[in-house]
DNA sequence: ACTTCGATTGGAAACGTTTACACTTCAGCG
DNA sequence: CGCTGAAGTGTAAACGTTTCCAATCGAAGT
């Protein structure tokens, strides 16, 4: 519990001023090779470590950038996470890590404590990027932030997204293309958060497109689950959907645990496909035909721009990352074609 | 990129001194109601943001902790980091997030920079705590820190665990009374990771316990893909295993996709048994045996744990939580009693 | 009227760094 | 031999807080 050692003990064991140890350390102005010798063995012999918070009252920087995501539950943002760590690191950022639960109040709460600790710079993803009180209470702040997974709504945000939109077309206008005519879809709750709620409006238009209509739409909280019950409701309907495509990966996955809890086979009886392209979704099987998010390479690409506005000024930009749609085994061409006996494929 | 405001910007429009508003903030000491609102109010209207910097400096504390585990990628840590970081919120601390990537040398730098931000303890799982140079040079550091996951094989640190070896003997144990008699081990590097070499060991007990020889044993790296070419290798062998314990859920569940690449059935072909207990290892299909770790329960007491030492100056103890068997639908029985006599699979 | 005391307040010294500035040397130059 | 400049070094002032100490001021007790 002894305190560790200062500078100025350093000093004194070197017999040299601070201010000289303070050059050895950074090698900054000019000492000569003698007495860096012998500083750096005065330092070695205490065991001194330069004290951050020393040094980042005097220079103004704290060396760390803040990060706030939902949950590192979901191992799409934990991924996220491990990007922005590697590239922290790379860049000579350590992070500090706060967590919402998805709860906006927490957010603020979460945020105003980063910015306390003099965070350089922020990477997070919030609820509903439009609507989060967060953000202007950020904007405010002149500490630069990108969000990631957040959809790109406003331009003088930085931001590191896919467009969840076109993606959840394209997952969905295939599994049209398929022969589906009945696709429902399994939605983490859209108030809470845009990602959800964009990527419906995807789906929906993918149903448009192909002259089918919408529905049944089920919204769920996050907790992934008792989908269960869900299941049921919709392997009941009349007609029943052949195919469901769910916002997320823990959505898709907890859905083909349910409907195989009920009896029903996956792709067989019923369809499946998620998003966001969690590493488990390979692994299960039957393995999960979703849309991949580059997840560490968004929380890297984050941090790499984040670093390019702190260190060159260079300014916001959005960065829309490329997807892709990864088939797995939970989708197939329904059985039987339902309805109004629509086309083959 | 203007300054944020400082304690003497809001002191010189309240009208009062630094050390009223000081005061004021963190309310100690007595200020009559009438300054206090007019502090009050000066700091809303300036937007002040106390810097934790320059308080840490005073008060020699950063009100941080420190956390290092070897990855994200694996949920059982991200689980982990979960709880740690619940439980730091609830203490007043935040957390400076590291990850050494299971490499010996990282874990070092990693805690080295942590020391140097004057974290106050640190929460940490380690590759090898017998051999870490990263716990030599924590001892010698004084700051409280408590080990997650990694076995407790000395008594003065502090540690959160399981029993590995016992819950490893169980599972396998398990395995050994449902019939099998050969049973192989796909394990993680052993030489990195103190869990691998210790559930390796229970493996071995149950086996010699039932009378049996320990089966092929495959040392594996930390990459889960490609794990086929081991899958292909273990059905090849003459006789075949009926069944194979997985050091980690990942390689379980990595190991299941293999066999079933090689049109081998899970488990009508081969049980396979995991360990750690990762929610995912429910939602796939089949659902996997495993042995649950409370590993956000880990976190929150690894956390609870150390705000003890730092607060009441608790001593350091090893704490071994409860790990449960979870039955999964990757574990059956051996379809026929093979043992002498070759296996036909 | 004089002391005593509690309640408020301000002044100023830390805390561990960095860094502008000033001060020595001493070599090289005219 | 004096000047200049560079190289090496030290002094001291920040940085934004907290907190010890002293000061002021009424009120209360004697």
């Amino acid at each position: 519990m002894n305190k560790p050692p200062t500078i100025r003990e350093v000093a004194k064991r070197a017999g040299v001023s601070v201010a000289t140890v303070s050059r050895v350390m950074n090698d900054r102005g000019s000492v000569s090779e003698q007495t860096r010798r012998t500083v750096g063995e005065a330092i070695r012999e205490t065991g001194f470590r330069p004290n951050v918070i020393g040094r980042g009252l005097k220079t103004a920087r704290s060396g760390t950038l803040g990060v706030l995501v939902p949950s590192l539950r979901n191992p799409i943002f934990a991924d996220a996470v491990q990007g922005i760590e590697r590239a922290a690191e790379a860049g000579g950022y350590h992070i500090l890590l706060t967590s919402s639960n998805y709860l906006p109040e927490k957010e603020v709460a979460a945020i105003d404590t980063l910015l306390c600790n003099r965070v350089e710079g922020l990477v997070l993803t919030v609820a509903d990027e439009s609507a989060s009180r967060a953000l202007d209470f950020l904007d405010h702040s002149h500490v630069p932030f990108v969000l990631v997974f957040n959809p790109a709504r406003t331009a003088n945000h930085s931001i590191v997204t896919i467009d969840n939109f076109a993606a959840a077309r394209d997952i969905v206008g295939r599994l049209v293309r398929m022969g589906h005519r009945r696709i429902a879809m399994i939605a983490g709750d859209s108030q809470a958060s845009d990602r959800s709620s964009l990527r419906r409006a995807g789906y929906e238009r993918a149903l448009m497109d192909g002259g089918l209509r919408p529905g049944p739409i089920i919204e769920v909280g996050f907790d992934s689950r008792n989908l269960v019950r869900h299941c049921r409701f919709l392997s009941s309907c009349d007609p029943a959907p052949t195919a469901v495509f769910c916002s997320t990966d823990m959505l898709a996955i907890a859905a083909i645990r349910g409907f195989a809890a009920l009896g029903l086979r996956v792709p067989d009886d019923i369809s499946v496909a998620g998003f966001d392209g969690i590493e488990v979704g390979q692994c299960t099987s039957p393995s999960l035909a979703t849309v991949v998010q580059p997840a560490e390479d968004m929380g890297m690409c984050a941090v790499e721009h984040l670093l390019e506005r702190l260190n060159s000024g260079a300014p916001a930009k959005n960065l829309t990352l490329p997807y892709r749609l990864r088939h797995g085994e939970s989708w197939a061409e329904p059985r039987e074609t339902t309805t109004p006996k629509g086309t083959p494929v």
